[in-house]
DNA sequence: TTAGTATCGTTTCAAACGAAACGATTGTCA
DNA sequence: TGACAATCGTTTCGTTTGAAACGATACTAA
């Protein structure tokens, strides 16, 4: 934690010794909270992906995302990809059609079912692809390079669990985090 | 991971015998991307979060950050709340604003420094306060109920970790995940 | 067959977002 | 002192978002 969490330290000790808000709940400390700081830390990861994601090849990180699951499981329908992005149908469809614009994707209706829409590369988009995934694996390893093997698996498996407790008590709501 | 993982587990397996998706890049699962990964969970628990803040108190995650920290600090300027809650002070001004339309938070200029304002509790805000404090930190027990205590303090500790490594490289650009 | 229902992908709509511009106030330095 | 720069909080602008409505296709059951 950089600038603004050492001023947070700084702030939090002085609230610590009761020079401000001496309230009935004194002892929350939003910097210590869980879900916020699983939000404030993701977010900025994601910001700093999108960033690259955006400067290197021009796309945007639900764009990435699609691109990523026809990489793996083409060809797939938008419906599909949903299911595995765990994106918005909406928010697909306009990623979806973004790539086709810029002759990355291939919309061909499916001959057996004609509601779905079998998503492929155009040659163009496989090379874009090919070309991200690398630079995505390394961005990956420059980010867990902070973390010791053991401390990236306790990591993952924590994810997990938490994913695990949090699914789907409801679809709902709002977005951000906290 | 539940339905949708359960699919993604299955259509992993079949991309890896090979039956679709054999491309030059065809090892990369996005299921196993850290920052997709991070991104899912924190954004299913932060929608979660953000239901039962809207249900049980008519309150926005923004909202409910910025009661947070003047909760803690009162009374502290909108700049301020920016630093510690690391959120956009467009953002803050407009939770702000809704929050004493509200009758929450109280704005007074600060004698010392005309530029600023001095957000301190309603009566009424102080109340909300105290009966939201309890029900997140429950929530957060709720959630952390998944881990072990090592592992709880693994994740922190790696996200801690993460949050210096990712820490300002830079600002900028767009929001979601991944 | 043929209603009625479900699913797929797109589009519409209002809300929320971040970046930038803005007026107002304070700090700096010649 | 007086001009210029910096900071604070608000507002404006164009974009992105998710929920819901929609047309089109497929499934189900009478």
């Amino acid at each position: 934690m950089a600038k603004a969490a050492g001023k947070a330290e700084a702030g939090r000790r002085g609230a610590a010794k009761g020079k401000r808000a001496a309230g009935v709940s004194p002892d929350f400390r939003l910097e210590d909270f869980l879900p916020y700081r699983l939000s404030v830390v993701t977010n900025r990861i994601s910001r700093a992906f999108a960033r690259r994601y955006s400067h290197e090849f021009g796309l945007t990180i639900p764009e990435w995302r699609v691109l990523a699951v026809v990489g793996g499981f083409a060809p797939v329908s938008s419906n599909e990809i949903c299911l595995r992005t765990e994106m918005d149908k909406a928010k697909v469809s306009r990623a979806v059609t973004r790539l086709a614009a810029a002759g990355l994707l291939k919309r061909s209706p499916d001959p057996a079912d004609q509601r779905l829409i079998r998503l492929t590369f155009t040659a163009k988009g496989r090379r874009v692809y090919d070309a991200i995934v690398p630079r995505a694996l390394a961005m990956e390893r420059e980010l867990v390079a902070a973390l010791k093997p053991r401390e990236r698996e306790v990591l993952e498996q924590a994810l997990a669990k938490l994913y695990d407790r949090v699914t789907d008590g409801g679809q709902g709501r709002s977005s951000e985090a906290i």
